[in-house]
DNA sequence: CGCTAGGTTGAATACGCTCAAAGATCGTGG
DNA sequence: CCACGATCTTTGAGCGTATTCAACCTAGCG
């Protein structure tokens, strides 16, 4: 009986929400078995499908078990900005607690699944186990330094350091759940997603591609990127790895979320 | 005696936090209490002061009392994105409690007062005053809204678009603290900071302005602007004042976030 | 086989940038 | 009190990055 808590507690240790959180705080089997009991209604989706539509009220939150998916708003007139890209392991919603109704809408990039649970059980989750609210904390944290480094590539970096610093900030997101390689990875978005992730024309996303190409930093088969040069790709990008925070958590992180 | 917690009581409720909280879920007496008891210590700062600055580490979080502030990130060569706009009752550091090292710095735009407390202290409000903590949450989910807001700006909207969507998320988020008219408020900032918040040079936030002037949309005059179109910058901006969150919020609001 | 979705390339254009110089405003010190 | 410097705004001219429009190519799929 015990080895099969064991071994259950070990194969949930494989997906990737608790990949991510137990890469940073270390997690106790008491504290994955939490994180799967919550998370259990699992759903599958196809390429295309809306998992979350603007306007509508949702009182659940989503994690991405696997595959891609990008939330994004659109303009009056179709112009469209996607405001986060989503991997396994990410969860939405955690806002759509607050407000009535969701602000954006969210599309799978590829066959997906995802598992959900209702908004209100964070509250005692905090609660009762506090590293884990800790490590949800981060998580928020996390996701708005991802948006900030987002809005200045769009407000302030040419073409070329975007659609680098993307790759690189993928790169590294996918890594922490064990999804990337040292210098490569899955890259299943179209170039009309980067464009209208990094706030560029489809044309000239293509063209960088080709200067990035040509410059001997990635290349590209088969939906893979394979950076060719890591370092390159980091100064071209002025890449810097903190606002992931992803390395060497600070013990206070637990500590000081504790009341 | 009564009398004078009354008497305090009425006086906080100026403050522009709990004000802003107020207005969203009607604060009882003791909630009152607890967010004035909480951030007593006021600092003041003159304007360009550095409130925070990038990979310094802070325990506490500050409440803006009075004033105007930005939060930005400068790249290497110098240039600079604002990321947020700061007025009075935000917050700053609701992150730097789980991040080791600030992301950003705040700098002031204006003579500015600030009240601070230590991040830990968060904890227990959610606990103790669960309607504080939901309105809290309320802020986090707002503050992100305007984030993704700001994003779409920058990414998809043009130089003309971008300035009057900000002057209209200005505008609101003023009148919440009644700090604003109908079609009036103070914008103490220089062409400088509108242009690093939009993405835009300074040189075409000056023309960009004229546009606005000479629609008969806006008018400026010593850090007053003046709104005479409010129907025609609203439509020029394609607002929706929905991501603001700001008027009739729903009672789940505290419900949902109650364990 | 033909359709659709996605990617690439060229040509012309435009929106916004840089450079430069000139006003305007304000605080400060002579 | 005026002059000076500093900061901010405005305007012009030329340029460049990225856009639009259009055509063509490729691959996958029914």
């Amino acid at each position: 009986m015990d080895e099969l808590r064991m071994f259950l507690n070990d194969r949930d240790r494989h997906r990737p929400l608790i990949r991510k959180l137990d890469a940073l705080i270390d997690l106790e089997p008491p504290e994955v078995d939490c994180l799967a009991g919550l998370a259990q209604t699992e759903q599958s989706w196809s390429r295309g499908d809306a998992l979350i539509e603007t306007g509508q009220s949702y009182d659940e939150i989503l994690i991405i078990e696997a595959g891609w998916a990008i939330a994004y708003k659109l303009l009056a007139d179709g112009r469209r900005q996607v405001l986060r890209i989503l991997l396994p392991g990410d969860m939405v919603g955690l806002h759509f607690a607050v407000a009535d109704v969701a602000q954006a809408s969210v599309e799978a990039l590829t066959p997906l699944s995802t598992s959900r649970f209702p908004a209100q059980n964070l509250m005692g989750i905090y609660h009762n186990l506090p590293r884990i609210g800790a490590a949800i904390a981060w998580t928020a944290a996390r996701e708005e330094a991802i948006l900030s480094e987002h809005l200045i590539s769009v407000g302030r970096r040419t073409a070329i350091e975007r659609l680098a610093h993307l790759f690189l900030e993928l790169l590294r997101r996918l890594q922490l759940i064990d999804l990337a390689g040292q210098r490569t990875m899955a890259l299943p978005v179209t170039q009309a997603v980067l464009a209208d992730a990094m706030g560029l024309s489809i044309v000239h996303v293509s063209r960088t591609m080709r200067q990035l190409r040509q410059a001997g930093l990635v290349r590209m088969t088969d939906q893979q990127l394979e950076i060719q040069d890591l370092a390159g790709l980091q100064d071209v990008a002025g890449f810097e790895e903190e606002f992931l925070m992803q390395d060497g958590l600070p013990d206070k992180l637990v500590s000081r979320l504790r009341y």
